[in-house]
DNA sequence: CCTTGCCTTCACACTGATGTGAGGGTTTCA
DNA sequence: TGAAACCCTCACATCAGTGTGAAGGCAAGG
């Protein structure tokens, strides 16, 4: 498909899918003409991005763990493609994603926990006449 | 507390400090030459805006939710200075941060698959002589 | 007094992720 | 043939969060 249809299935502007490209994060064939042409796992890969980078990852982190995060269920590299290095890596990656992840949830729970101080309980409606924010 | 000294207790350098007060998020007293007087409070304070700033929010969602968060246990404002719509916009920060929390969650577990299946057993220790790792 | 080490403001610059538009080719359809 | 709707590259702009350095004031100590 060409770069406007997966826009449109993605909700990712166009520019974006050519700034991933130009960032090694998505590799659509080229047409004769010269245009992009993706398939059809490039719509979960662009949403696999979009979550990731939401979620505070870096483009490069990313580039690193995308290749492993392709199959939905099934893997298809065969074993011997992850060396020792790579193995390591990943572990590496898990473990800045597993921090990223209880900075968020520390974060959370502080923002939790204030809001149950301030507002132990939500306010039925106004009772009273005046609007008083 | 001088600025350099917040500096070295909260790891963060006086450029952000000085950042931080520019938008607003701090509030030091002045000496009568000028510098910066912060209070004990604010190494929390800058803890809790790095924090934020960390989970994704903007300088300005912190700055409309950080005079709540201010005190550490005691929260001495009283409710009525959150409106409903501070509120609203924290528990859709808090969503937010979760959504990212389950992306990352999903993605390391993925992560974490793939590595038992492609690597079933971590080797318990090494055996022969060479080193390998 | 002079150096050293704080502090001040100002300001320019970079990064990553994005918006936006110019200038131009291609395909389709009337 | 021409307009519409795609696509391309290039490039400048923005925004938040930072780095960095210049130019200078203040304080303490040899």
């Amino acid at each position: 498909m060409m770069i406007g249809e997966l826009s449109r299935r993605t909700g990712v502007p166009t520019r974006l899918l050519r700034y991933y490209e130009e960032q090694d994060l998505l590799h659509p064939d080229r047409a004769v003409n010269g245009y992009r042409d993706y398939g059809e796992t490039d719509v979960r890969d662009v949403q696999q991005i979009r979550g990731l980078l939401d979620s505070g990852l870096t483009t490069e982190m990313i580039r690193a763990i995308l290749p492993y995060l392709s199959g939905p269920d099934e893997i298809h590299l065969p074993p011997q493609c992850l060396t020792p290095q790579t193995a390591a890596l990943l572990r590496g990656e898990i473990d800045r994603i597993q921090a990223r992840i209880d900075c968020l949830a520390r974060n959370r729970d502080r923002l939790r926990a204030y809001l149950t101080v301030v507002q132990p309980v939500v306010q039925p409606v106004v009772q009273t006449k005046g609007e008083d924010l």
